[in-house]
DNA sequence: CAACCCTTTTGGATCGATCCAAATCACGGA
DNA sequence: TCCGTGATTTGGATCGATCCAAAAGGGTTG
């Protein structure tokens, strides 16, 4: 597709405005073509003589020509425009998400229209009409919880391909899909601790109802199983803020069965209870060992450095922008569900046995 | 305009695709009225007759009609549509405020199109002209460095929109223009210090040439100044990551003149600087105090909690997009600039005069 | 009953590109 | 010279909405 001029009209740069707008048919005329040949040479059509698309190139430049998409969209159904619908943009797993997904299109010539849904399933609702009106290609989508499975399934009916991210509505996700496997990387979490001599290994869970939090709490349920620590499964569910987690730490530490290790939701809530630890006056990696989700770039300079893992949100981001352009090129193309690993990252927070006393620094 | 039905046709929900798409034309047949008095209902037209308008609607309803944006833009020349350009929406300042751009406009009913430059006005420039070619009615522009101070001129030559977001190019903004009173908020934190007992007070500022750092740089010298302390003034430029921010501090503090108190460039160097403190064995707020800029809401959860000069990316994008929906109503009203408050947060990295010995907890 | 006004409705032209079938061109071979 | 063939170019219809000037309906009034 094209890629316009960057300069103004050389004719009258300053004041009033040129009244009359430059179009395909201006161009022709300055160029002594038809304007289906311009419309060739601005779909790049190897069609066109060269010297001619030079000719067309020129003159679209010397008269400042700007493509318009809209005009073309109308008849040819293509918008180069994909939406991208998150709950929370100010969540450092999705921004940084986004700008996977940025990247990826930018390289291919699209436009994100980005909307948050604030995890309402109306305000979700009325984006995703407003998309639809906008005509986007595709949809990048992580529902938003409560959503009826209804929504997804709609999609298939009005022609418009959507990959959920991250989260996914039912059991097992109807379309195309991309996530992390972070039941694995729980495991490998789990394991990992009980090789260091934990064995009270709390869960600090969402309240939520929605995939992404059952994959957790299903994912710590079977690993604590496999390591024979069924009685000592427990499962604490709340807020997911980086307040929350350091409100949720202090109290769930000062009860009297107070656990030794934790695995967070995610890396915020994992932040959280390292300053309750402090407030506390526990080490942590010492004292309790903690386990983030996400490993965002904060997480590796963390005090001390937090483990986590991985689930790679620009890689998330990347994959599922590839997933969608590539179901627009071929809408009735198998579905896909991509799981991306979500390896662990052992820091600091679960580096040293239980029990191991800290050395002075 | 529109917000039309959320159901799919109710005829043959499963299958094939209904082979007549719903436009203006199947609705006004349904309803038996004419095409334009449905492109009237649709524009929510006082001119039609409230029972007409309902028949309509029920009937637009019934066959599952999406509206056709891109259609009503060619002809009416308005695409409900806004670009934003940020250099790194990772950046938890401009993911913060593109959270307050998506929520003004959602209550307008339009929707944004993101893109990040990555402070490359190349980039920037094949974003711009993308944007220009999807006929965004606006655009919110934080420019990249070294952005051409033509590009910003040349706007106003196309008849698009553009306020300048936080930082613009040139010494004074060239249109419109949103940003956060960084000096006040500098001269605060100076004088808080001076308060506090500092002399040497260093400014770890940014490598780069834009308007945002020299502001910085010059809201710090005169209030050094105006403190008498202009024999004390340090600008240390450099990179402003969290990473950057720890490694540039733990180098300073071991210098020969190492400072007293720190004001940062941002938060996310601020942070990075309470880590190599922390590292180095000193207490932030005892042996040196540190103010950030931004106050993003890690802030005030850090420990110890961080003085910062609070920008208020929310409101500052709440703020601009309102500036581009004036300016898109009315094109040549007066140019503004809005320039939001930035107070102090006092915390604990300044909470104490210097010499204070800290207290065991 | 005609003249007039106000409210509603309407047909046809229009926005700026794409699609497609048909026309034109250039050139070598019969 | 005429024809076939492949490479280019072209006119006209089309996508789905909006705009506008004009028409139709429905009272009121003189």
């Amino acid at each position: 597709m094209p890629d316009s001029s960057e300069d103004q009209p050389s004719d009258v740069s300053e004041a009033a405005s040129p009244p009359t707008r430059v179009t395909l048919k201006e161009i022709a005329a300055h160029a002594s073509v038809s304007r289906s040949t311009v419309s060739l040479v601005m779909q790049e059509s190897p069609l066109v003589a060269a010297q001619t698309r030079e000719r067309v190139r020129a003159s679209a430049q010397a008269l400042g020509y700007v493509y318009n998409r809209g005009a073309a969209t109308l008849r040819s159904a293509r918008t180069s425009t994909l939406g991208v619908i998150v709950h929370d943009i100010a969540n450092p797993f999705f921004s940084a998400m986004v700008a996977g997904i940025d990247e990826t299109l930018q390289r291919r010539g699209y436009v994100p229209f980005l909307a948050t849904s604030g995890d309402s399933p109306e305000r979700q609702a009325r984006l995703i009409a407003r998309l639809r009106e906008q005509r986007v290609d595709a949809l990048l989508l992580c529902p938003a919880e409560q959503t009826p499975a209804c929504v997804i399934a709609s999609f298939a009916g009005w022609h418009m391909p959507c990959v959920e991210v991250m989260r996914h509505v039912g059991e097992t996700p109807h379309g195309d899909f991309v996530g992390a496997d972070i039941p694995s990387g729980i495991a490998a979490a789990v394991a990992h601790l009980f090789a260091q001599g934990h064995r009270r290994v709390a869960l600090l869970a969402g309240a939520g109802d929605h995939s992404a939090d059952r994959q957790r709490v299903t994912g710590y349920r079977e690993a604590m199983q496999r390591a024979g620590l069924e009685t000592e499964i427990r499962v604490h569910r709340g807020e997911l803020s980086r307040r929350a987690g350091l409100e949720r730490t202090l109290a769930l530490m000062q009860s009297p069965s107070a656990p030794t290790a934790l695995i967070c939701h995610n890396d915020l809530v994992a932040l959280g209870a390292l300053l309750a630890l402090q407030r506390l006056g526990l080490e942590a990696g010492h004292d309790c060992a903690v386990v983030g989700i996400d490993d965002i770039d904060e997480a590796a300079l963390a005090e001390p450095a937090l483990t986590s893992i991985a689930t790679q949100p620009r890689d998330i981001g990347q994959a599922a922008a590839e997933l969608a352009l590539a179901r627009i090129d071929d809408p009735r193309g198998d579905r896909r569900r991509i799981v991306l690993p979500a390896p662990l990252e052992i820091r600091a927070t679960t580096a040293f046995p239980l029990g191991t006393p800290q050395e002075s620094s």
